[in-house]
RNA sequence: GGCGACGUACCCAAGUGGCUAAGGGAGAGGUCUGCAAAACCUCCAUUCAGCGGUUCGAAUCCGCUCGUCGCCUCCA
């Protein structure tokens, strides 16, 4: 079955053809590295995970482009208040911002470029760009690029461009531009501390430019697939293509994926109003990866993401659930148990409503239904000991392609080695009945983040996620 | 003002014309158990914001009303 994505271009839901068969190049915007990322720009990044993900178990072999912005007004105004340098400063948040998606199992991307490396190859755009008449120079040596000149402006956001007037909410302060729809492609900086000389004057580049530069470096200038979220359809995405395919003649991007916001408890996220999280707010308020992971990625990224603490708790809930499961199913191989059930139609309906789940637009809501499903009929197979090992290693095959997209796996269970003797321990005072020391022992392991079950075939252990 | 998204149980959420409205969490009762945990069983929306309409048939299509959220120059 095909794969089919909402394309923003077109409004419409198109089945997935790349430009080159069994490849596909995918440019995600990244992060402005000036502070740590916030679970919203989470949710994108984890959907363009699942994305990336997909594509690849679907067969494609994906080239993943994801930019560091490493320069931009923030940057400049925060590195200069700690009065360090630009790249110091920027580095060390590209630092944390890797720990960040390490920590909830982003794939890498291919290729990380940082805008300040791909200064040359900005200005070559911005000069095919003068030269065949889109741009115009302001007095103090800044260039623009002249919307008036592209047609196809406003195509992606679906704007009425006589809507944008001057007056209204556009300040009309910036006298120098012909226009004030007119966006700054590079930004003269004069004796300012952060800027390059280059042929087109001293300065610094404009925001846009530096995904039109990098992307055509990997991707080359028409490909297949560029996501953000929806904020950045305008103006960033919209000048991109306004940018890019004027520079090339050429069509910029095929398929424009936008995940919707993350909002807090309805409303939007914002440092005012106190609801502003990162990823080290939850892991300090104890908070488990794995369940952010599943939280952000369990609502289909066409929906706003409504987070709460509550819904938090919900997702430990159902990943310790997917986490138990495995932990049976491997007991069960282990076991080398023959007999019972035939789990196949199980396993291919799971396989089935899976895949048909992401195929959809990525409705990972779906394909986590199928998922739970799934473990809803196995269960009371494994309850009843009605399963072979044989049966539990296939289930467990599937549970692993379908983990090469949600990547939901409990870590490897290692124990402490000062575990074990205690669970021994423990398993001799049960013997003799002397609960009370047993259940100290429980409690201490489960404070190391052991759990133990007991059940008919003996004591179990799994640890915490 | 322009453009857009959305309103399904206590919460999250799938479903986009036709079997009994997925799934997760929470909750209630039961089985198992030294207890706990896990698991299992049962219950938990005659109904999809409201009102009309189209249709043999609608949560799904159309219209209106109410409500929520977002974008409209640098916010993922």
């Amino acid at each position: 079955m095909p794969l089919f994505v909402s394309n923003t271009l077109s409004g419409l839901k198109e089945e997935f053809v790349p430009l080159e068969p069994g490849r596909a190049g995918l440019y995600t915007c990244g992060p402005t590295v000036y502070n740590f990322i916030h679970i919203g720009n989470l949710r994108t990044f984890l959907w363009e995970d699942v994305l990336r993900r997909h594509l690849e178990f679907s067969g494609y072999a994906v080239t993943h482009v994801m930019n560091i912005t490493d320069v931009d007004d923030k940057t400049i105004r925060d590195s200069a208040k700690e009065g360090i340098s630009l790249r110091a400063f920027t580095e060390r948040f590209t630092e944390y911002f890797f720990e960040d998606i390490r920590t909830l199992r982003v794939k890498p991307a291919h290729h990380y470029p940082r805008a300040t490396d791909f200064i040359p190859q900005m200005v070559e755009i911005i000069r095919k760009l003068t030269e065949r008449g889109f741009t115009y120079t302001s007095e103090d040596g800044s260039v623009y690029f002249r919307i008036a000149a592209f047609p196809g402006y406003g195509r992606l956001a679906k704007l009425d461009l006589e809507g944008i007037k001057p007056g209204a909410r556009v300040a009309t302060d910036e006298y120098e531009k012909e226009d004030v729809r007119d966006f700054a492609l590079w930004k003269a900086e004069g004796d300012g501390p952060v800027a390059w000389d280059t042929p087109i004057g001293r300065g610094r580049p404009g925001w846009h430019i530096e995904c039109s530069a990098m992307s055509s470096h990997y991707l080359g200038e028409t490909f297949d697939l560029h996501t953000g979220a929806v904020d950045n359809i305008f103006p960033h995405h919209e000048n991109e293509i306004a940018q890019s395919e004027c520079a090339s003649g050429k069509p910029f991007v095929k398929y424009w994926l936008h995940a919707e916001h993350l909002i807090v408890d309805g409303e939007k996220m914002a440092k005012s109003k106190g609801n502003f999280y990162t990823l080290r707010d939850l892991l300090e308020k104890g908070h488990a990866p794995l369940a952010i992971r599943y939280l952000l990625i369990s609502v289909p990224y066409k929906k706003k993401l409504n987070f709460t603490f509550a819904g938090l708790e919900g997702a430990y809930q159902a990943v310790d659930r997917l986490s138990n499961f495995i932990a049976r199913l491997n007991g069960l191989v282990e076991s080398g148990a023959d007999g019972g059930a035939d789990i196949l139609p199980q396993i291919k309906s799971f396989k089935e409503g899976f895949r048909a789940g992401l195929d959809n637009d990525l409705n990972t809501a779906e394909a986590i239904g199928a998922l739970f499903s799934f473990i809803r009929e196995v269960n009371p197979l494994l309850e009843s000991n009605s399963l072979s090992a044989l049966n539990a290693g296939l289930a467990l095959q599937a549970l692993r392609e379908a983990d090469a997209v949600l990547d939901l796996f409990p870590p490897a269970p290692k124990l402490q080695e000062e575990a074990l003797p205690l669970i021994k321990e423990r398993e001799v005072m049960r013997k003799a009945k002397r609960w009370a020391e047993a259940d100290a022992i429980r409690t201490q392991l489960s404070e190391m983040g052991v759990i133990l079950e007991d059940t008919a075939q003996g004591t179990r252990w799994r640890k915490k996620i």
